[in-house]
DNA sequence: GTCTAAATCTGTATCGTTACAGCTACAGTT
DNA sequence: AACTGTAGCTGTAACGATACAGATTTAGAC
């Protein structure tokens, strides 16, 4: 299927894709000498460099990304690590079109390597990193000590996670502010006159787990109110899952009058289990919630939601490991989202703007 | 970074990742034997080859794709093209998810290969066969007359599509039922009284277009009922969009008695314009959509759905790409899912089985 | 006129793999 | 003894790109 019949070094016809040897035959150059103009090098003259680039554009040539790759170890790939067990996965359809978005006019592809969760998801990463099949890596689902970053660190390999860690601004990163989120959360249910929140928080094992169960918690501090718990059950499980917990927590004597919910989807079940124990929203309880699409808005009017953004977190992901496959400064690839209350469109009143507490 | 310091052919220390030619040397073979051995060759002593395999797994050898790549053309990637414009993505993860899974114990990778709705489709199809950086590609969004199915038919590149072309089996392809599912809607609704009903349809030009009005007109033809038209939008347009047309055509003095919705979302914005007209579900309207997630039989109890598995559409699609990449014969490759109404768990009555019309 | 330096260009080796065309050794044939 | 066949192994040359170490030309210095 390969080696052509008899063209020694010199392309006959116009076959198959161009290379620098084509190039190198219709400008009469080297082969160096076209790829070192190509880039620009400071060794070749203004005017090859514009003849070879010329002739390149006529003829589409395009380098071939595996000679680059075997010659030189980059890939211009970055991989994008996803976990297949989740269930509530519609924001990484998002997170992917805020990287292929931040990726356009790059020469770098996306590469998926998923994992299951049954499996170590050390493996995946050790595979990319091993094999050198990505320039750089993105990783979510981040933990305070997540042995993909210490691994990813010690092997020098670029990378981002969606999510922090305890290691700080040692590693480029992207976050949404959820601590924010459940203080202003808890804020809003306090202004309805709530007395008893509950929160239904992400896998404990996470990050953001902290930085939102903290949030809440000073919010409840902050206003003087009481926390039912609701620790049975997280916003990643299976929606029949949080609602068969939710119904539990509102069959309870204490129940709570007021929910803050880590994730769209989960607080449709959440709303879904108070109207079936007799309660309405807006009456016997409040439920504030993130949400990525106007969907969960749509949902009930009464629902109170924070936009979070999950294209403009992959394009921050993206540009975030970019920045260090470039060698730019660690200090300057992080970014937090900060959470802002959305009005209901149809229900709610307008809340006085800059009033807290 | 490259070119290590004087090892002639003697891999020396235990450095980077092995390579054929370690393997040679711990073995005393050639590099062609090992390479040989590697892939069960049949004029290598079943010897030898026992004893390269023990080395290689020993070592962790793994086959360099940049090499394999460059030598051979072979990528072992699959390509998904993905149209980043679409507002309601949700169900393109399932689809990566079904399609890693199949893709799980394979040397192929899943590469993206993203194009937004302002270029041509056409240009990411010709990117990936023009510079040959896959061996198969998916791609969704399927219409009749598909110019990428006939570009990609021309020039002998394995796909497949989900949704059907006029080209009928000439080509691998996964696609749902609409047909059959616009039937069961209207027959559902036509059962529960109905007579004057609305179809929101994917935009016109897709395959499934066709299919799904189709079956809607069959519907209303056997059930001797009548169509509203509700033909200025369509399940892809963005969400409020779509419950503003929902609000106009449900202010028309001939207003549906009942609605299908070719998507779960749409149905979401559906729902939301007939209450806010007003309305309720299960009164003056019923309402009949495909679901991909639990949530949306969540959303309201009273809605009608049907299934639609993207996973298995996912495993499905890449399947068919593998079977035409291993050259099986195409009339292998096309697969239809049947839709099935799913009761309502917690509202409708439960259906008597077997009673159609 | 010789020498040096700078500017420009080029050949060779190499990344890891595989196709292809041998090569070697030994057994069997005549 | 000479020949053929075959089983089993191997060297060489690519695939397309780039790093590196020259080569060539020309201008300028003395």
């Amino acid at each position: 299927m390969n080696d052509r019949t008899a063209d020694e070094n010199v392309p006959a016809g116009a076959e198959s894709r161009p290379t620098l040897k084509t190039i190198a035959f219709m400008t009469g150059l080297g082969v160096t000498t076209v790829s070192r103009a190509l880039k620009n090098a400071p060794d070749i003259s203004a005017d090859t460099k514009r003849r070879v680039q010329l002739v390149a554009k006529q003829v589409g040539y395009r380098p071939n990304r595996a000679g680059v790759r075997l010659r030189t170890g980059k890939t211009n790939v970055i991989s994008l690590l996803l976990n297949t067990d989740e269930q509530l996965m519609g924001f990484i359809s998002d997170i992917i079109y805020g990287v292929s978005r931040a990726l356009r006019g790059t020469p770098y592809h996306i590469i998926l390597t998923p994992y299951s969760g049954r499996d170590d998801p050390m493996d995946a990463v050790r595979y990319v990193v091993e094999t050198q099949s990505a320039d750089g890596i993105i990783i979510s689902r981040t933990e305070p000590q997540d042995a993909r970053v210490l691994y990813m660190l010690e092997h020098k390999f670029p990378f981002a996670t969606h999510g922090r860690t305890d290691l700080g601004n040692a590693h480029p990163w992207h976050d949404f502010d959820n601590e924010v989120f459940a203080q202003l959360a808890v804020r809003r249910l306090a202004r309805n006159g709530r007395k008893h929140l509950a929160l239904l928080a992400p896998e404990p094992k996470l990050s953001y787990y902290r930085h939102m169960t903290d949030g809440f918690a000073d919010g409840i501090a902050e206003c003087g109110l009481t926390e039912i718990p609701f620790h049975n059950c997280w916003v990643d499980e299976p929606i029949d899952r949080i609602r068969d917990a939710a119904i539990e927590l509102f069959k309870r004597p204490n129940r709570p009058d007021g929910v803050v919910c880590g994730s769209g989807a989960s607080a449709m079940a959440v709303v879904n289990a108070l109207e079936m124990c007799g309660m309405s929203l807006g009456k016997e309880i409040d439920v504030v919630t993130k949400q990525s699409t106007p969907l969960v808005q749509m949902f009930r009017p009464g629902l109170y939601v924070v936009e979070e953004d999950f294209r403009l977190a992959g394009r921050e992901l993206a540009n975030a490991v970019l920045g260090q496959i470039e060698g730019r400064p660690v200090s300057d690839l992080h970014s937090l989202s900060v959470p802002e209350l959305v009005r209901d469109p149809t229900f709610a009143p307008a809340d006085p703007p800059h009033k807290g507490g």
